[in-house]
DNA sequence: GACCAGGCACATC
DNA sequence: GATGTGCATGGT
């Protein structure tokens, strides 16, 4: 048994399902991915509260709103004016190609989209396949901050490697499977998140005595 | 008051 | 290809 499959059912055992990605709508989950870049969640919820508070959880509302009012509307996520002009961009680009509709979007082979995706201006490899895993069920890996901290210091990959070597480890250890992917990623952000914040390998974490630690 | 949070673009070497 | 910087709020 890999490493890699002992550290998913090790998080899986003792945390259980996590049921992401939590949104009522994929358009929302593609919207929340924009707005947590670099975010803590509990900022992006506010935001996306407020969205949909002004009724504007709408590709077609959004496409006709000013950048500044979007701006307005976000602001609790932080870094507002960057991310209202880079919502904008994709939703220019769910507009104009799908005609706003996210259904159609994920119609389109994975592999081509996620390049599209890459090429929109605020969409980077983390927001891309969070689009394509959580909104459009592409069967891909996504790799976060977490992820990456969890990996090094179980001495499986180093912290300073590309997001792609992260991303290979992941697609040549498991068949591709939406489901799998869905929930090892939202394992590693729980764990990340909950056990891995004060210090590394505390004494209630999941992974705790996992695998031998040459620290 | 410092530090951090589910990145990305851009400048520079 | 690697490294540094700006972007900003709200919780701990």
């Amino acid at each position: 048994m890999n490493k890699l499959r002992l550290l998913y059912e090790a998080m899986f055992k003792t945390i259980g399902p996590q049921h992401w990605w939590p949104a009522d709508t994929p358009f929302e989950v593609a919207v929340g991915a924009i707005l947590t870049q670099n975010t803590n969640w509990l900022n992006v919820e506010k935001a996306i509260n407020k969205l949909k508070a002004a009724k504007a959880m709408d590709a077609r509302r959004l496409y006709e709103m000013p950048a500044h009012n979007l701006a307005i509307l976000i602001r609790p996520a932080g870094y507002f004016n960057v991310k209202a002009k880079r919502l904008k961009a994709f939703i220019k680009f769910l507009v104009e190609h799908y005609g706003g509709s996210m259904t159609r979007m994920k119609s389109e082979d994975g592999g081509m989209l996620r390049e599209k995706l890459l090429s929109i201006h605020g969409i980077g490899p983390e927001t891309a396949d969070s689009i394509l895993l959580y909104a459009l069920e592409k069967p891909v890996f996504v790799i976060d901050a977490y992820t990456k901290r969890i990996l090094s210091r179980h001495h499986i990959m180093d912290q300073h490697k590309s997001y792609g070597e992260f991303q290979d480890l992941f697609h040549r250890a498991f068949r591709r499977n939406v489901k799998l992917f869905n929930e090892y990623h939202a394992l590693f952000v729980k764990v990340g998140k909950t056990y891995c914040k004060t210090r590394p390998f505390c004494d209630e974490c999941p992974l705790k005595n996992l695998l031998p630690r040459l620290v």
